[in-house]
DNA sequence: AAAGGTTGCAACCGCTGGTCT
DNA sequence: CAGACCAGCGGTTGCAACCTT
């Protein structure tokens, strides 16, 4: 059957929750083929689910290694400091944290590390209230509807307002440099709970230094950053106590390559 | 006990960058 | 070289469980 452009008509797929159904067909699957591509992992395992969403799934909740529960205070300790240098790069996070995933560390950092972190800093209630209210004020001045306004829009506003006139390149992933070290990239609603009045974001932005840089280069600037004591003393800690987690990202690596299907189907649980 | 509010987490969506053709 | 395709990332949403009144 056509629809009226011509078109095969897409398989109805499922949305929501996994059953344990579904989750069994995809770890079965996976752990007998591997997954050389995501797009075809669920036709192949018999799934109606997009590959993406087959990929979330292992990733986040069926692949073997992964630590569930509470968060130990170490893990805590170690999401803040790295948060605090790396910003919200949550998957570059995760690999400091052994069987945590990407996800499951943002969800913790939002639900409850982020409170802590505000709490810990008491100026920031008071510079909250005087960036809310310049926001406010910025919105107000021009003939804008502030009933149709959505959030976006403040938001928006506000990057506008960040922005210096020689625009410096669009939205990056980079972190911006100050000082030699790593900002956080703030989102507009963490930017007015900062906490860092002495930060000048306008050259922060007007820093391109980092903007083209690849992720390699980036982690080994990172490496050097380290080794010249560059970062934080308490991120030097971290990483010392973590020793950089080589095995685990060798394994990581060895993992998603799919050859640890080959060589360790005997390491499956 | 019930209604409304809050929280935590799984999953989705949209975007970006890399690779392939 | 351009466009298509794909994986990965990070922000957001939806919903169930829990809490408060």
């Amino acid at each position: 059957m056509m629809t009226k452009s011509g078109e095969r008509p897409k398989q109805r797929q499922r949305k929501g929750l996994w059953s344990p159904e579904e989750d069994q067909k995809l770890k079965n699957f996976i752990i007998s083929h591997g997954h050389a591509c995501w797009t075809t992992v669920p036709i192949l395992a018999g799934l109606q689910r997009n590959g993406k969403s087959c990929r979330l799934r292992w990733i986040n909740y069926l692949r073997p290694g992964l630590k569930r529960g509470t968060f130990s205070a170490e893990d805590e300790e170690t999401i803040l400091t790295l948060h605090s240098s790396l910003g919200n790069k949550w998957s570059r996070i995760a690999k400091y944290l052994p069987g945590r995933t990407d996800n499951e560390i943002k969800n913790y950092w939002h639900s409850y590390l982020k409170k802590r972190w505000l709490k810990s800093q008491p100026q920031l209630k008071t510079q909250r209230t005087n960036l809310a209210e310049s926001a406010s004020s910025l919105l107000s001045c021009g003939k804008r509807n502030l009933e149709t306004e959505t959030l976006d829009h403040v938001i928006s506003f506000e990057k506008l307002a960040e922005k210096p006139s020689s625009s410096p390149p669009e939205e990056s992933n980079t972190n911006m440099m100050n000082n030699g070290k790593y900002l956080p990239k703030l989102f507009f609603s963490e930017w007015i709970s900062s906490s860092n009045p002495h930060i000048d974001y306008s050259s922060a932005l007007t820093d391109s230094k980092h903007i083209n840089q690849t992720q390699d280069q980036i982690d080994e600037e990172e490496v050097m950053m380290i080794n010249n004591n560059s970062y934080s003393s308490s991120l030097e800690d971290v990483m010392l106590r973590t020793e950089f987690l080589q095995p685990d990202h060798e394994y990581a690596n060895y993992y998603s390559s799919g050859d640890f299907f080959i060589n360790n189907d005997q390491n499956y649980v």
